[in-house]
This record gives structure tokens, sequence and C-alpha cells, in this order.
DNA sequence: TGTACATCAGTGAACGCGCGTTCACTGATGTAC
DNA sequence: TGTACATCAGTGAACGCGCGTTCACTGATGTAC
């Protein structure tokens, strides 16, 4: 009897991050329309009043969801680094293919991920969750700055361009409104678009 | 008493359109969580069973509401092209920076618009208007090409990043995420990005 | 090591609320003759 | 032009539902001695 196996202990534990993990569980699965603090706690199996223990509200605990939401998002960008050690401009490209894979992945992730962030009582967990992905970005053109692939230039405003390119992609494709060739994979689609921003689109 | 003021007459005249206006109205004003087929049918002065004469349910309401977001994108992208009539690369750009700044103006249609585009008994009418936002792009991209200013290649790709560009700006702008300078303009922040586009980012 | 007790993390019942939808109705409109 | 009547677009009461939040409670944990 000393086994203490999860349900058996009155007290959970780590109910934290099992809410958070529900959470992430239930967007995943059954969409942004279905996350609310009450089948968040359903699906931790736990009454939904265990929530407030750890949350004061739904908006904290829809924060927490979030910031978790941006962690994976960077392990995703980030797993792309080792890659292609030698190859600066590489490396940001796979960035932004493995930014769209992951919000066309999980689309109702960054839905939330991006909803949530002007509203009022926003959590400093979650502004530094989203600051450090901008880093991330912002890194990998300096990389290709200083590797001689990218021009000089305020390089803010070359990830600014390069996040906007990649986000607008993971929207639209989400909502199935890229308009393109059928056969064309979803890397290939990614790799076009961010070609067009490297190489430029104007006559030469 | 032949003066048949609104509020005198049992019958509204144009209710359907009323309803769209007052939706449009409480995105504009209250965001979109305030958009319920009850607080439309209250906006309106109606009861709250008046709007089922006109929709099937609440989803119909909903997309005809996003279905006139897309008109009243398209007008703004389009208000633009008489004023450069000449100059068919400054026309994409400045259609751009509508965008942006129709997106950032109105971020609640925005939201609903790109938000129910999937969902399922989707309405030909909002696909429709959809189709035309992005035919409007690949015509100002097939001018500029014309013109001899944006290089050959497939339209529909070019148009695809612009559109991309473009629409994550918006969401991004909207979200207080993008770094800039405080002191830039919206109009500058677009342009600058949409220059990285069509000239290139990589070294010389 | 054992006991007393404070603290803490859960429970479950209850609250008020606004929602989407249905329904029988009623008042206005328009058409046939 | 006047009347009868079908049609149509509204009303308002009612439904069941799930939500976020509060509250008094209870069972487990950890600490002081």
């Amino acid at each position: 009897m000393e086994n203490k196996s999860p349900q058996s202990t009155y007290h959970h534990g780590d109910l934290r991050n099992a809410l958070i993990d529900a959470g992430l569980a239930i967007l995943q699965e059954e969409g942004n329309e279905a996350l609310t603090l009450r089948s968040v706690a359903r699906r931790a199996n736990v009454s939904h009043a265990a929530p407030y223990r750890h949350f004061a509200d739904k908006h904290e605990l829809l924060s927490a969801i979030a910031t978790q939401g941006f962690e994976m998002l960077d392990k995703a960008m980030e797993a792309v680094i080792g890659d292609h050690p030698d190859d600066a401009k590489r490396r940001l490209i796979e960035i932004g293919v493995n930014y769209v894979r992951f919000g066309t992945e999980y689309p109702a992730h960054i839905a939330l991920m991006f909803s949530n962030l002007l509203s009022q009582g926003q959590s400093e967990e979650l502004s530094a969750a989203a600051s450090h992905t901008y880093e991330s970005l912002v890194q990998a053109v300096e990389d290709a700055q200083a590797a001689g692939e990218i021009g000089p230039g305020d390089s803010n405003e070359l990830a600014n361009s390069h996040w906007a390119l990649v986000h607008g992609l993971t929207m639209l494709i989400k909502e199935g409104m890229l308009v393109h060739n059928q056969s064309a994979r979803l890397s290939e689609v990614v790799r076009t678009a961010i070609g067009h921003l490297i190489d430029g689109t104007a006559a030469t």
C-alpha cells in the first residue's frame, strides 16, 4: 500500500503542471473553444474548484498555458540549430520552417498564445516567453549577418520581417487560405516565401 | 402619422443588414468576446429571436459579418489604386500598408474574418469574399510584373509571400509584439518590411 | 520514535449569469377579387 | 377603392446548459516538541 498511484492520493502533488498539460491537450484535441477552466479541471481528474489553489482566476490559467506554448515553440525552433552549424542562412530558413510547422501542427496553441498577449493583467512570465522567442529570431538574423549571408541593417527590423512572414504563413496556411500547388510540401511553401524575402522579388 | 420613423414600424424593413452592422459595431467597440447572437439583436433594438428570421443559426450570422469585413478590407485596399496610376510597385506597397492599417484599426474584425474560415458549414459568400481579397493582391503583383518592377515567377507564390508578410505584420502589431523604433509610424514599419521583401535581405 | 496541531490542497454543493435555440403568438404587409 | 385572407417578420416567455466563482468542509502533510 505504499505504492502511491496518482489517483490514490488526495493531494495531487503537481497539480499546477498537470493543469497546464491538460489545457494543452484540450487545445490540441478539441480546440480553443473547448478550453474552459472547468474542462481543464475535468481533464486533470480534479474538481473544478481545485485550480483556484494554483491560479487566481481563469485568465491566469490561460496565461500559464500560453507561456508553456511559447516554450514548446522555442524548443521547436531551437531543435534545428544543431543541424546546420556552418550555415547561418540555412539555419534562419529552417527556423522559419519549424515555426510554421509548429503553428500548423498546434493551431489552437498558436491562437491562444497570440490572442491573450495584450489582455489586461498580462503575466510577466508570458511576455518573457514571447520575448525569448523573438530573441531567438534576432539571434539567427545576427548570426547570418555575421556570416556575411544577410546584408547589414537593423537586425531588429530584419527579424521583424522574418517573424511577420513566417507568422503570416502560419495563419494563412492554418486557415486554408494559401493558394499553392497541391503537391508542394509545407516546407517547400515556406522555403519559397523565405527565399523571396532573402533574395528579393524585384526585377533585376 | 405617415412619418415612419424606424422604431415605429413593427417590421424592420432591412433587419438582415442592420444585424450585420450591429455585429460590426460590437466587434469594434467591445471586441470578439462580446459578439453573441443576443448582443447583436440587442444592439439592433430587436428581440433576440428576431435574427432567426434571417439566419439559420449563430454561425450563419457570424459568417455574414465576416463577409462584410472582407468587403471593408477590399475597399480599404482598393482605395489606394487610383492614387498611383503609373507606379505599380508603389501600388503594391500601399495596398500592403492599407491592409495593415485596416487590421490594426479593426483588430476584432480581422480576428473574426480569419478565425471562422475553416469551420464547418462555411458559407460560399464568405469564401468568395476572401478569394476576392486574395485576387486583388495577385492582380497588384501581376501589374508590377507587367511593369517590369517585380521579377518574373509564379504570381501566386509571390502574392502568397506578400499576403503572408502583411498579414503577419498585422497580427504582430495588433498584439503589440513588434519591436521597433518608438517613433516609427505604422506606415514606415510596413514599408520597411515590404522593402525587405522586394529588394531582398541577402548580402550583395 | 510518537503525538498534537497548524497548514495546505483538495471536495462538492451552490450562486447567478448569459448563452443559443424553440415555440406559440401577434401585428403588419401585400395580393386576389 | 374596399375587403378577406394568406404570408411574413417580428415578440416575449421558456428551455436546458455550461460557465466562472465562492464557500464551508475534509483529508493529507509536515513540523515542533
